[in-house]
RNA sequence: GCUGGGGUGACAGAGUGGCUAAUGUGACCGCCUGCAGAGCGGUUUCCCGAGGGUUCGAAUCCCUCCCCCAGCUCCA
């Protein structure tokens, strides 16, 4: 960022305005809900400053050279490290990730402390005054200081992605701690998520080999994407794929198919559905209960919804009682399925004529001539099924 | 190397000691239909990376091995 920031001659924060309002937009796009707060670690300048002299004060930093370090063998002595991630320091290699350099390694006591305020080099951009000098903070520090300011010391949910398990999270359990003085977990439930492969492969910048949303959404209503998201397991690896797509799109089509029947059907005197309705409400929330386990939830709605089809014959209201359960569930997984495809096409009320017409065709047996006018409809992508109840037609 | 996750039917993907191992997709057959679509029924499906062990009983527990993926400290 820092470089891109010197090649546009704009300031760091200019820069990164506008991918955060697209991210807006695009989360909005895939019904999916924003926190309530959003805070960025730049207006947090003051809190970390005051968190790092709070840490000193607790002795659990050390100045060296203008940079503060966290002392993690003292931390770890008092209250355990890394907790998370299962490591111990004796399997850490010292600078094995090669970033730090040799003689910020000599600063350190231990090769295991990480940087609470680093000095800033005279050409480095983003900077700040601090009682230590020209600095700015350590990356975990911010974590720490935002979530215990607007969460408070202890709060329930922490959530990321497996790329933090070590070592991202255990040093900003170690500041909240160091910090706090005396709570005992600062967090209660750590959920770390896989990171999806795209074709069997890691994302990466350098081989490209990724979707954005946005292209995704030029071809697929924002329901499919959460059908897939929906459709695997937020602690597994999985692939993300063009197919996976549209197996998702199947998916969406057979809830779609199956709402969309039962709201024809003029029911009956049966009652065989109200069972199922009770054991679907049990079965989604056992499977959500088990540590969110999604893809379990949706094989449920879709033997859910193969009762449904089954179910011709049952009282309306319970037809009606079924349908709505079902898009309540869906609508818990992100998945909205309002039949909102008609009002979209311009001139539905045409397309309604002429399957009016290729009504009286197929009386006349036709059907030639009827089934140019399905031929003609499918080609604009409008599907044509002529059901016990009448005809009726869907975008593809 | 170290640490963690994983290898389930054609494919995707649940299941972590015990009914015929979910569910969806694909393929094939049948029902329905003027035909098609959607839907329903059936088949593919006595299968769980390999080998050994524990157990009355193992995909699930233990041991050994093979393979895949991810992470491994000042980039947030």
């Amino acid at each position: 960022m820092a470089k891109a920031a010197r090649e546009k001659k704009l300031e760091p924060m200019e820069l990164v305005t506008g991918p955060i309002r697209k991210w807006y937009r695009e989360m909005d796009a895939l019904n999916m809900k924003i926190h309530n707060v959003n805070p960025r670690a730049t207006g947090h300048m003051m809190e970390m400053i005051e968190a790092i002299q709070v840490m000193i004060e607790n002795g659990y930093a050390y100045e060296s050279n203008g940079t503060i370090y966290f002392d993690v063998p003292k931390f770890a002595d008092d209250h355990g490290y890394p907790i998370l991630g299962k490591r111990t320091g004796d399997s850490l290699e010292a600078g094995a990730g090669g970033r730090v350099s040799e003689n910020k390694l000599s600063e350190k006591r231990s090769p295991l402390d990480f940087a609470l305020w680093i000095k800033a080099e005279p050409n480095h951009i983003m900077k700040w005054s601090s009682p230590w000098g020209k600095g700015y903070p350590g990356w975990h520090l911010e974590c720490s200081v935002m979530s215990s300011k607007y969460l408070g010391e202890q709060f329930d949910i922490h959530t990321g992605g497996v790329d933090h398990i070590f070592p991202h999270h255990p040093n900003e359990r170690a500041q909240n701690m160091a910090m706090s003085c005396c709570i005992e977990e600062p967090v209660k439930y750590w959920i770390h998520s896989a990171h999806i492969t795209v074709n069997g492969e890691k994302m990466s910048k350098s081989k490209g080999n990724f979707y954005t949303v946005a292209e995704l959404l030029d071809e697929y209503e924002p329901a499919v994407i959460r059908m897939f998201f929906a459709s695997i397991h937020y602690r597994s690896q999985s692939d993300f794929s063009i197919d996976s797509l549209e197996e998702s799109k199947k998916r969406l089509e057979r809830f779609r198919n199956t709402l969309r029947t039962a709201d024809s059907w003029d029911g009956g005197d049966d009652d065989s559905l109200e069972g199922h309705i009770k054991w679907i409400r049990k079965d989604f929330e056992n499977a959500m209960d088990d540590d969110l386990n999604t893809p379990l939830a949706m094989s449920k709605l879709l033997e859910f919804a193969g009762h449904i089809n089954k179910s011709k014959h049952n009282r309306k209201e319970i037809l009606v009682k079924a349908a709505e359960q079902l898009k309540d569930f869906l609508g818990v997984l992100g998945i909205p399925l309002e039949p909102a495809e008609k009002s979209v096409v311009d001139g539905g009320e045409y397309i309604d004529l002429l399957l009016e017409i290729r009504e009286k065709l197929r009386e006349n047996r036709e059907f030639a001539l009827a089934d140019l006018i399905r031929d003609e409809l499918i080609r604009r992508n409008i599907v044509v099924e002529d059901t016990p109840e009448g005809a009726r037609w869907r975008m593809k």
